[in-house]
RNA sequence: GGUGCCAUAGCUCAGUUGGUAGAGCAAUGGACUGAAAAUCCAUGUGUCCCCGGUUCGAUUCCUGGUGGCACCA
């Protein structure tokens, strides 16, 4: 059987290093597992590879999408375990990499086949909730689908909207489509961490940040501002930016801003991959460890 | 050297008409099923600059000191 190796991690532990390395390592390819690294229009401040890089070894999904486009984790699956499919008949072992944990975790386990909602339900329904409320939306909730309102987060409007909208559209509470099943995947998967001193964790993603506005992050924010009310452009190293042009903080604070929220990222990111015990824990400099305990699993499992 | 103002959480500051204190930012933990770099929840003991005085009680008022800032010399 073959195997997918993940490498996981927070934002700016050097994840991208430490996979290309392994792709190199096998002959391999890299599956990217990053929400934001998609779009070819955010290229600075999602921290895509260098151009070398991307030419010493083949990626995926990377720079392959357009902001304009809507895009989601479902498709995501769909589209990623075809490729991986595809590319398992050359290539073996296979690596993915990338930050965005519930797109790894898509890839690992899959997710529950929920209708992708209509643009226009989704319209209405936020409409109505802009209208008429929190309570109400929660009590539209209690109405249409009391098991997960017993479970949901009240305080959470994205939570509620979304099973409205499912309801709204398919007449069905939400709840009836969360199967919350495992799917079995046709390849192994390991799974390998990123982490390192939480200190040092840190002045990286501050120093990447400095060396982003060195490199012109400032003008690709503003190429891309005016549609700044897409879903894509709700990112780290971009809002905090158009707040600067729409004249509500300095150029500075804007900066302190990327910096702080991309330190917070990292933190939920950690706080997610911390409940898996799947995952082997490295620190970014242990490539030869790191290769030797995949060479290894390799061997074992044929 | 003189006068005035300030000294409270890692940072910026609020406040206590005397009953030992709280915001923002930062930090930390958690949740997470088609918007996920999103969205949501939780966590604040700090010699209230130091010595003394007044007081039942001082971070708060008073004397002195130390440090910072401003103005005058």
């Amino acid at each position: 059987m073959n195997t997918l190796i993940v490498v996981l991690g927070p934002t700016g532990v050097g994840k991208s290093d430490i996979s290309i390395q392994l792709a190199k390592h096998y002959q391999s390819e890299i599956i990217s597992a990053d929400s934001r690294q998609f779009f070819h229009e955010l290229q600075i401040g999602t921290a895509v590879p260098s151009s070398t890089d991307l030419s010493t070894v083949p990626h995926h999904f990377i720079q392959s999408k357009s902001i304009f486009e809507y895009y989601n984790v479902s498709e995501y699956e769909t589209e990623a375990i075809q490729l991986i499919g595809e590319l398992f008949l050359k290539k073996n072992p296979l690596i993915l990499a990338g930050g965005s944990m519930l797109y790894i975790d898509t890839i690992c386990k899959g997710i529950d086949d929920i209708p992708t909602v209509d643009p226009l339900v989704r319209d209405e329904v936020i409409a109505w909730y802009k209208v008429n409320g929190i309570d109400a939306l929660k009590q539209k909730l209690l109405e249409v689908d009391p098991e997960y309102y017993a479970i949901a987060d009240l305080n959470n409007p994205k939570r509620l909207l979304h099973a409205v909208e499912i309801f709204q559209m398919t007449g069905k509470p939400f709840s009836s489509f969360r199967k919350n099943t495992i799917k079995e995947r046709p390849f192994r998967i390991l799974k390998i961490g990123i982490n390192q001193e939480r200190k040092i964790l840190y002045d990286r993603i501050n120093l990447r940040v400095e060396k982003m506005m060195e490199a012109g992050l400032l003008d690709e924010a503003k190429a891309v501002y005016e549609f700044r009310d897409l879903n894509s452009l709700n990112t780290v190293g971009y809002k905090e930016l158009f707040s600067f042009f729409d004249g509500r903080c300095t150029l500075d604070e804007a900066v302190e801003q990327i910096k702080g929220n991309s330190r917070k990222y990292a933190r939920k990111q950690l706080t997610w991959f911390r409940r898996d015990p799947e995952i082997k824990w490295f620190e970014p400099d242990q490539v030869t460890e790191i290769i030797g305990y995949t060479d290894q699993y390799l061997i074992a499992n044929g």
